[in-house]
DNA sequence: AATGAATGAGGCTTCATTCAT
DNA sequence: TATGAATGAAGCCTCATTCAT
């Protein structure tokens, strides 16, 4: 691939996630590439279709969740491990496409290998720390990798919110996961895939 | 107003929350209307707008909500009180997107004071669990409002989830907000409004 | 007729004139029944069609004007029964219904009952005033009867013109027709139907 | 811009003002891109709305007819520059409702603009024949502006009629304005803007 | 390879007219 | 008979995608 070819793809995936951000999903294949400084045309040379850009900016913050996930596990403490990855995960709007991704992206094959290997490895995660009892016994890595999207899902239902309020409630549902002793969940933990 | 008109304007409410439980919150004005066996002309007889559709989906929801909210101020136990409301209001809104449309959805005049008179009747309810020391010193209604959510988000992000698996999501929250011993809370409290 | 009835009929004639004086010719029947203090259903019982409603307003109009052009074929001065009958039909809006009426309106057999009684009129007060040398030799009722509608549609041609500032162009129109000694006209007069 | 972009503009202000012309100015921007033989996507590419197709239209016969006025400026003599200029607007718009697009239509403001140079010009001319006293001392150039469109309308008005029938009623109106001696006219002169 | 013009399906909304109440 | 709810055909416009330049 070409040096310029290169150069629109990143363009063209950052200029998405600008846009994306400022202006919510729903914003056009026009306005991307207006963003971008290319063409509409050229967008479709480097994406077959609108959501497969779409893809490609999630597959990318997926790639980097799960390495820095896979890091994680080499952590002496377990549980500080996992407190980084939830706050790792949140920040940079990295949840908002961990959910996109987890619901919506599964229709690329690259989508689906990402996705299963960001899983694995905070099914990892999660095992060491509930193997050194610090989180409640009956929760799985797949609990977790759910529960990773709701800060900034929670924060995202006020409009206008300061843009670290997920910090609250991130803090809220780590005190709700730390606790070895509590009451076991009810209805059965959920089948990966 | 006419019998048969309430019916419609009934039908019409059902169906579009059940399409956009289905598919999502883009669903068209047609394909609400198809479902409610009504022809599209119909829709904007009782919903001058899209919007207004969906902003009476809201205020149903919100009436609903902020009665059962009022009702358990007089509850004996404020803690059950607390745990009955979130548990209320996850059940509500089981369906797919329908946190969404009531955070984001619904800008009209009624929408917004209904939503806010929810809000008001939480904030009563948590400042009670507050005063009993039952709950972390540091979260508001608003705090809780928010939380309400996200449970049935969660969920949500995962694909074929059975439809009660929200429970444990909010069993979780719950244990991170029943703690009047935790430790505060990082950046300040949102305001409402 | 019941009375009650004559009285509806009488309510839409005029709440159309009104309606449409204010906001142009595509006033939207339920408007038109909202003003008039009916409903639209009780509208299409006295008019089956939106086209003769308006039919029915031009009509009433053109009924007025063709009197009025009669009783002018007995005024003694033939001229100045000329220019009475030009500026009667200026007034009150009637010359955009004459116009509206020549060139739209040609479909119900009253419509064309009536346009044409106006315009027998006005043949004769034209022929009355030739025969006195008053007027250019070579014009004929026809085109005066055309010419009538100029000066309103002229003034329209501003907008927010004062009410009156068609009497300008009136003056201007009669002035180019009382010229018995003015070259003749170039192509040949139109024929009446 | 590249060729055939502009050949699909012109083809569709041509086809705009043909059905126009056929069938009143409330055609639908479908018939128009049908006619234009292009798709009625094409319309919006090179009009963002209807009404710019409109504005479009007037600003292309303005900036004609504000040329053709200009140059009458040297013409030697003033009255001869007047006629000429009253036949060549009339001729211009020999077809139905063009006359009211040109007035009505075109509230862009590249249309205002070019309205107000074709005024202004009409004013020049207008103050120059007056100046020679060869003309009415109390005609404005507004009102010539007005007036010329006149004879067009009053012709469009009789169904069927010869193409060519204006040319009757610019006789008449050219002969009401070429007097000096005229009475004074009523109601004072418009004032333009 | 890049551009941006063209396409046409589909979205929301209006409105004359019909019809059940 | 009057009402106003229901209808559905258009109307205007957007936008992902294709394709000529």
């Amino acid at each position: 691939m070409r040096a310029d070819a290169v150069r629109n793809r990143d363009r063209l995936l950052a200029a998405a996630e600008a846009v994306m951000a400022e202006r919510g999903p729903d914003v056009s294949v026009a306005d991307i590439a207006t963003r971008a400084g290319v063409a509409k045309g050229t967008m479709f040379r480097h994406f077959a279709t609108k959501e497969d850009l779409v893809a490609a900016i999630v597959v990318k913050h997926m790639i980097v969740l799960a390495d820095h996930a896979r890091r994680l596990l080499d952590a002496p403490d377990p549980e500080t491990a996992l407190v980084d990855f939830l706050t790792f995960a949140a920040d940079q709007r990295q949840q908002r496409d961990l959910a996109y991704l987890i619901s919506n992206g599964g229709s690329t094959e690259e989508a689906t290998r990402v996705r299963g290997e960001a899983h694995d490895a905070v099914v990892a995660l999660v095992d060491r720390a509930r193997e050194h009892g610090l989180i409640r016994s009956d929760i799985t890595g797949t609990d977790v990798f759910l529960l990773a999207c709701a800060p900034v899902q929670v924060a995202e239902n006020l409009p206008g919110a300061p843009s670290d309020l997920w910090r609250r409630y991130l803090a809220v549902i780590i005190d709700g996961l730390l606790r070895a002793d509590a009451a076991p969940l009810p209805v059965p933990a959920p089948v990966w895939r």
